[in-house]
DNA sequence: CGGACAAGCTGA
DNA sequence: CAGCTTGTCCGG
């Protein structure tokens, strides 16, 4: 007699273990590899997947280990696709997090999937020449990198894969994989937007598209797998484990046998340094919108932001203009209403925060100032939004045009071809439009961090994406010679953007920086702290009030040092793979 | 995670 | 030393 064995990774956080039941003969036909199950534990019923069946032909050896083993409680249906499940365990591994947590955002948004029949669209002829010699390299050569930078053209590229078999598409958000299918529907290609339509996606389609998790996603007879806009930040997973989809869509396309393809206007260093050999520039006529880099300095009043280029652009334009003012990183100022006193604290003269009771807290001494403010004893206070307000007040003087504030707590319905003054927010909270200035780069690009200028350039790729190839992007800096702002002002954008990229890989390297060298953001929970962590041959910690960065040579060592520390701290160890910011 | 159990602390 | 808190281990 033959008896199924099941392993089980239960859906409970704090337990990491694989445990292995019994499945009942009744069961035997209704449970595959990746499906949700409900077990027995210590006592409790909790949810699970099974990760693994085995069958023992002879049941003489089975007596003792598998004599205690308790029965699966029910089958309760679909969670992940059989192919992606020893790909979650990869994830769970390489991102140093817990099987659990990658299985549920690998898993089908409800255990009931309806069957659909298969239904795949008329293979069109490609509309490209460019894109379709792009692609064509990039899948002889098992995956590459195609450098283009409007969304049709990613999107052309999504086709062109799409005419050789079913591809799986990850997009940065779901509105662009939604905008994307719609486009794709409109070249005749049948689509699957993940997760609404998991079902589809598994009966089979010519496109499953959707945001980061759609690496994971069901793809009947796969062919290909896509990542559009791969530099974006969205394709990381801040939970921990914290993935990126494009680590996750390599290795899910190595594990298949298939291609990966990864398109972007500015593409990240560990791609550009990945792909070494398969990178294909694609230059259509026109790709970036113009671009304007203005010297601050040369701005008749001292400490203005109002250039002569952006008033001209303000007055000229027809539609829309964005006044992009990022006021990160800046100490958000905590005013009093009534009285105007900027709320600080009487011990140490820090500047006062509030936490989530409204209470006037000093970070800095941890004393708790009560709800008043600290001067007039009035309740109602204003968050001053850096200089958004200023800058538009400004504006206003200068210009007949109506100019608005954007920000988080005012969600009007904007009046078309208005002025829009914000945080990089306005980009995708205002549409139609033409010209976006960026005020004040120097407060992005003179962040304290390794990928200041990276972030800088997605942000003025984000504007160039919003205006259009017809549109105006302005940048404002009193650093015109910074590298960076200096290939964003050469005529040919996209061949001058490449090169400061590869010179930027070029300086990684020299510091050990990713790709070429790991790293690591870990956390440490009390009872345990910083101090905890013991000095590692090989390995450089940079220690911080609660956390630290841990960075080695390769990957492997890094892995092992983390293995060293989860040993040593237990629980208390929290690690964040791949910082984004460092 | 949540229960079991062991070791440490307190008070009459 | 009962009764309680705190910490560590384990689950199939």
């Amino acid at each position: 007699m033959s008896l199924l064995f099941a392993s089980v990774v239960p859906d409970v956080s704090g337990i990491d273990k694989v445990f292995d039941y019994i499945v009942p003969e009744s069961f035997a036909e209704r449970v595959w590899v990746g499906a949700r199950v409900r077990i027995d534990l210590n006592g409790r019923r909790v949810g699970g997947w099974v990760v693994e069946l085995a069958s023992v032909e002879d049941a003489a050896h089975i007596s003792d280990r598998y004599g205690r083993l308790l029965p699966l409680v029910s089958v309760s249906g679909h969670g992940v696709e059989p192919d992606v499940v020893p790909l979650t365990k990869w994830v769970s591994q390489y991102f140093w997090g817990s099987w659990r947590a990658v299985l549920s955002s690998a898993s089908a948004p409800h255990v009931r999937v309806r069957p659909i029949h298969p239904h795949r669209g008329t293979h069109l002829a490609p509309d490209d020449v460019a894109i379709t010699a792009a692609v064509a390299h990039t899948v002889e050569t098992g995956g590459g990198l195609i450098v283009v930078p409007p969304l049709a053209s990613a999107l052309a590229v999504v086709a062109e894969a799409a005419h050789r078999g079913p591809v799986l598409v990850v997009c940065p958000t779901l509105k662009m994989a939604t905008l994307g299918a719609a486009s794709l529907r409109r070249k005749g290609f049948t689509t699957a937007v993940i997760p609404e339509q998991w079902d589809a996606a598994r009966a089979g389609v010519d496109v499953v598209i959707g945001a980061r998790s759609t690496v994971f996603a069901p793809c009947a007879l796969l062919s290909a797998v896509v990542v559009i806009d791969e530099h974006d930040e969205l394709l990381h997973d801040e939970r921990a484990p914290t993935w990126n989809a494009v680590d996750v869509a390599l290795e899910r396309a190595r594990q298949q046998g298939v291609p990966c393809i990864a398109t972007s206007s500015i593409p990240s260093a560990s791609s550009l340094h990945r792909w070494v050999e398969a990178t294909v520039v694609v230059k259509p006529e026109k790709q970036w919108p113009q671009i304007e880099v203005v010297d601050l300095e040369s701005v008749p009043v001292a400490g203005s932001l109002l250039s002569t280029e952006m008033l001209s652009a303000v007055s000229q334009s027809g539609g829309s203009v964005a006044c992009v003012l990022n006021t990160k990183g800046k100490a958000r100022l905590i005013v009093c209403r009534a009285c105007r006193q900027v709320q600080s604290c009487g011990t140490c003269s820090a500047l006062l925060t509030q936490d989530a009771d409204q209470h006037l807290v000093c970070q800095r001494c941890n004393i708790d100032h009560g709800l008043v403010c600290v001067s007039c004893g009035r309740t109602s206070f204003v968050v001053p939004r850096g200089g958004i307000s200023h800058l538009a007040s400004q504006l206003r003087a200068s210009t007949a045009r109506e100019v608005i504030e954007v920000s988080a707590d005012n969600d009007d319905t904007w009046t078309q071809g208005s002025v829009f003054v914000g945080t990089e927010a306005v980009l995708h909270r205002v549409s139609g439009i033409e010209v976006v200035v960026c005020a004040d780069i120097d407060r992005d690009l003179g962040a304290p961090r390794m990928t200041a200028a990276r972030e800088v350039l997605a942000l003025v790729a984000r504007a160039a994406r919003v205006v259009g190839d017809r549109g105006k992007v302005i940048v404002q800096t009193r650093h015109p010679n910074h590298p960076l702002l200096l290939a964003l002002g050469q005529p040919d954008v996209a061949d001058a953007l490449l090169s400061w990229n590869k010179q930027d890989v070029a300086q990684r390297k020299t510091f050990g920086f990713p790709p070429f060298g790991a790293l690591a953001h870990i956390s440490i929970k009390a009872p345990r702290s910083v101090n905890d962590i013991p000095e590692i041959a090989g390995i450089d910690i940079a220690r911080f009030e609660d956390s630290a960065i841990v960075k080695a040579p390769t990957r492997e060592q890094l892995s092992e040092a983390i293995a060293q520390l989860r040993e040593l701290l237990g629980v208390s160890l929290r690690v964040h793979a791949d910082p984004v910011r460092y």
